[in-house]
DNA sequence: GCCAACGTTGGC
DNA sequence: GCCAACGTTGGC
């Protein structure tokens, strides 16, 4: 088993929704290598932090589970959604998401300043600066560090 | 709202 | 294939 981070503005999409509904595809996103990770790399049953970007504060959030692999992103089909990508079409699918249900939240949130000060997360790809990509990997023990710091009393059981 | 970082585009 | 211009992300 695997373990990411996902970003997701919570204007836009938060856990809390994700919550309400459970379960959730993964659309939207529109860069390659976050692509390539979800195609190639995520399988279901992996685990991701829930990550509220653009936000007050912005940190981790919660977890979430994979529970479908990869599949074409039909919203960049979609004339009209902002998803929209005239490149993609159902023949030859661009874009690739997966789907992502609702595992639990923090008791509290975990802050990117607070990772960012804890020298066990040293090295975890969002804490570097400039750290933009939507969909990155997260070491185990970074995984389980982040739960601890949010109150659970480690990793949850997928 | 600002702006640094960084990905993508397109001229050459 | 280089790289300047441009667009987007995302912290602050």
């Amino acid at each position: 088993m695997a373990f990411w981070l996902m970003k997701s503005e919570p204007s836009v999409y938060s856990l809390e929704d994700l919550k309400k509904t459970g379960t959730t595809p993964w659309e939207g996103v529109r860069n390659y290598q976050a692509r390539n990770i979800m195609r190639d790399d995520m399988s279901v049953g992996d685990l991701v932090l829930f990550y509220h970007s653009n936000a007050k504060p912005t940190g981790a959030v919660g977890v979430g589970r994979v529970s479908a692999e990869a599949y074409p992103d039909h919203f960049a089909w979609k004339k009209g959604s902002k998803y929209f990508d005239a490149r993609s079409t159902p023949e030859k699918p661009v874009w690739m998401m997966v789907d992502v249900d609702y595992v639990c939240h923090f008791s509290e949130i975990v802050s990117l300043a607070d990772m960012k000060e804890d020298p066990a997360l040293d090295g975890m790809m969002v804490i570097r600066r400039g750290s933009r990509l939507s969909v990155q990997p997260v070491e185990k023990k970074h995984f389980q560090h982040v739960c601890r710091m949010g109150g659970l009393p480690g990793i949850p059981k997928a």
